[in-house]
DNA sequence: CTCCCGATAT
DNA sequence: ATATCAGGAG
């Protein structure tokens, strides 16, 4: 496992690759926020900017979604996968934000969490950007790259991978931190591929070095 | 744990 | 052909 002192230099190494980290999911407001980060589960984002552009010019609040029917809003969506579930989510959270927060969306992870389709994940991320709450959410690449890096163990939950990474980063650095490791997971250490050879991190990451060796 | 699921990269 | 993609609910 890694010690402070080496996340810090994997944090910093991660900054230098990728300044400008941020979120890439287009909105223009948290309720938008909402709905493409739950149409975002298991499918890119750039899919989701695709689809989103068009349906956000055809929904603009919850009632909008509530006055077309289920098979309707499947369609506008089904070019992302999952389609029939988050369409039936996004028509019950449209419903809970109506019935429950005076149609506006709640501010806390807690409340958030509560939607339908809004799990631990989303509630971070929606918390995090719409309401510069401090959060880091654990999505694939987060918990990939924290498992490969040491900084958690294998058998972990992302649940214990959001504490540990809660834990050894500054409250300050969550948001960011976030996401310079899904850049780095998205764009350098991918899931199929991992750019081991020009990694900045290779002598301290234990699964670069397993692999370096493998190609030997 | 399984199921949901189309688009894209490899 | 198949693994993977800003996961969540039952």
């Amino acid at each position: 496992m890694l010690n402070r002192k080496q996340i810090r230099y994997c944090l910093d190494a991660m900054a230098e690759m990728f300044p400008d980290a941020k979120g890439e999911l287009v909105h223009s407001n948290p309720f938008e926020l909402v709905i493409a980060v739950l149409l975002s589960a298991q499918c890119t984002d750039k899919l989701v900017n695709k689809v989103t552009a068009g349906l956000f010019k055809k929904y603009k609040t919850p009632e909008d979604y509530l006055a077309v029917t289920l098979e309707e809003l499947e369609q506008d969506i089904k070019s992302i996968g999952l389609y029939r579930t988050k369409a039936k989510n996004i028509k019950k959270l449209c419903q809970m934000l109506l019935d429950d927060y005076d149609g506006e969306v709640p501010q806390t992870k807690e409340e958030l969490m509560k939607l339908a389709g809004v799990g631990r994940k989303t509630a971070n991320v929606v918390a995090s950007i719409a309401f510069n709450e401090p959060a880091i959410a654990v999505d694939t690449h987060v918990e990939r790259i924290s498992k490969r890096l040491g900084i958690s163990r294998w058998k972990d939950s992302v649940i214990e991978v959001e504490e540990t990474l809660m834990r050894k980063v500054p409250r300050d650095e969550w948001s960011v931190t976030h996401h310079r490791m899904i850049f780095f997971g998205r764009y350098h250490c991918k899931a199929r591929n991992p750019n081991c050879p020009e990694c900045p991190l290779l002598e301290l990451c234990r699964e670069g070095q397993k692999r370096m060796k493998k190609v030997l």
